[in-house]
DNA sequence: TTGTACGCGTTATCAG
DNA sequence: CTGATAACGCGTACAA
């Protein structure tokens, strides 16, 4: 590979000048400056980013954390971040944590290592005391998930909200028995708290008291959905609507009533989240919250870059998007 | 940060002792090992890794090229491919080329710069002529896509087979009038023409013969399947039978039908690609040809891997994996 | 077994 | 406007 030195050489022009047209820095003599060019491109010349970055210590380059880009939702996410990040001159890491606390840790360590230049957390595992310190090497911004204590700039749409909106659809719609299934319990996390009171709220606003057994713990997968609903079958008080929290424990639910006695949604009206492709694909239509996702990941990464770039400072701020309840057959 | 020479300076040792101890060499009195380690641990010591790079020229690092995340076979072969890499200390740029020759060409460059150690093709949008060129500056792997002329270790299953194998499915299903679709024309891929010879040939060994108003061309989309369907309804004589490539066109064409008079499978079969969870969730169940990418993806991240790690050289093998073609409700 | 000294490729500083 | 030089942090030949 050729260096500045032989870019130098070869034009007979010392390495600093050969750097400031690298640079465009301006005050190089335009003549010099074309017999630079000139050599750059009979070499093929390209910088050497390593010696880039430890010279002036920027990666342009940013870690995404997610739990898992298999989910429909972390694509999306990631997709749309990637294409405002590609457009300013970043690059990706695409950072799986897989739901686990030490590959977090390992990736948040890409911070403190100089290997990227600010992290986007689009999951959140370790309880925010153990992120907070990384704080120090760098920025850190927030999207979809968050926690109380955070002092990070943060994209998301209101769960509690959206979650009392779809609850509140079921009983205006005459649903009266409504369960509801909450995602995997994650230390750092508060969406599944926010969706919670959500629904207790909204039970309490109408004067129900929620039951006990219609509470589904854990249920993430289509999986999760199917055994949800044959646990439904056996019950003898069953609920007539389920508020699901997930597209995949929806279709699963809607998938397995297919095999049992409970139709969908006449036995059992059903409320997803996140409005995946499927949902709209489906017979019945799933009725679904949808989250602004592509804007979400725009507006996070774009943040990301204004501070990296210095056109902002970090903030604790909360930046809420809308959420919209979407609602086709199953309710 | 404290650098190395802060922890020689604390534990009153060189740099190069503290360098060997960072990189595991033997010959390293054990007392002051363990000096150095005391002091790493109390400076909070970390390698740079800008520097190592630099002096190593090694990056651990791949760049994945896909023409797109949110693409469910992309995200699962991804995925399956940040597994094997994060095992073997390896760090994945994601690399969206949404289809685009300049952004390939741009993602390819990071071999050139030295910003990763190698580079996974699991789409490709330029001819080979072109990228060949950077096969100089490090190890090019190919996933999934293929060209001719390549020189480069390729995983794949068998197109032309698998294509065959679905459309004599149908033959021997007693369906006689058989549609294709065909995917976006990429000027670098081959899978297109060979899913098209596989299905010719089907149908030349059954003595049929094509029929060119059964060729939809360029669909690869939800809403490209739905125009395909309304074309086909549009038709005085249709297709029974329709091997759509795809998934994504597949679930358009059912949903659509649900729309129209035709009924699937009744009045028209279908067949995707790759079955996606979602095949085996609807109704009626998708028949589809599965692709191994799970297996895909381990191994050809695994051999990226050993080329990295000197365990095997370059070479210009391809490496054929099993498809299998789920039949459910749909043919 | 340990330390000295050099170079990896860039860029910023400073003197001219 | 330009060039010499130092410095970024690390790894390793070489000498001891």
């Amino acid at each position: 590979m050729p260096t500045i030195k032989d870019v130098a050489k070869l034009s007979g022009i010392s390495r600093s000048t050969v750097s400031r047209v690298i640079n465009n820095h301006p005050y190089v003599n335009d003549e010099k400056r074309m017999r630079v060019k000139q050599a750059m491109k009979e070499l093929g010349y390209v910088p050497n980013s390593s010696a880039q970055r430890l010279r002036g210590s920027k990666t342009k380059t940013i870690a995404v954390l997610i739990s898992r880009i298999v989910n429909p939702f972390f694509s999306g996410l990631v997709d749309a971040m990637d294409e405002v990040a590609t457009e300013a001159g970043f690059q990706l890491i695409l950072c799986n944590t897989r739901g686990s606390k030490e590959r977090e840790l390992n990736y948040l360590d890409l911070l403190r290592t100089k290997q990227v230049d600010g992290v986007v957390l689009a999951s959140i595992e370790n309880p925010w005391t153990t992120i907070q310190p990384y704080l120090a090497y760098g920025p850190i911004v927030s999207c979809n998930e968050y926690t109380d204590q955070s002092d990070i700039p943060s994209f998301r749409i209101n769960h509690f909200q959206a979650t009392y909106e779809a609850v509140t659809h079921f009983i205006n719609s005459g649903y009266s028995n409504i369960a509801i299934c909450t995602g995997d319990e994650t230390i750092g996390s508060n969406l599944g708290v926010d969706r919670e009171k959500g629904y207790l709220k909204a039970l309490s606003d109408h004067h129900m008291t929620p039951n006990e057994a219609w509470f589904f713990k854990n249920t993430s997968s289509v999986l999760d959905g199917r055994k949800v609903l044959e646990r439904i079958e056996a019950m003898s008080n069953r609920p007539n609507a389920i508020y699901t929290g997930s597209d995949e424990v929806a279709m699963g639910i809607i998938a397995q009533s297919k095999q049992s006695a409970i139709r969908v949604p006449s036995d059992l009206a059903v409320i997803g989240f996140d409005d995946q492709q499927l949902a709209g694909l489906i017979t019945p239509g799933l009725t679904t919250i949808r989250q602004p996702i592509l804007e979400m990941g725009q507006r996070t990464m774009h943040h990301m870059i204004r501070i990296l770039t210095n056109q902002t400072k970090m903030d604790g701020n909360t930046h809420l998007l809308l959420s919209e309840l979407i609602v086709r057959d199953t309710s």
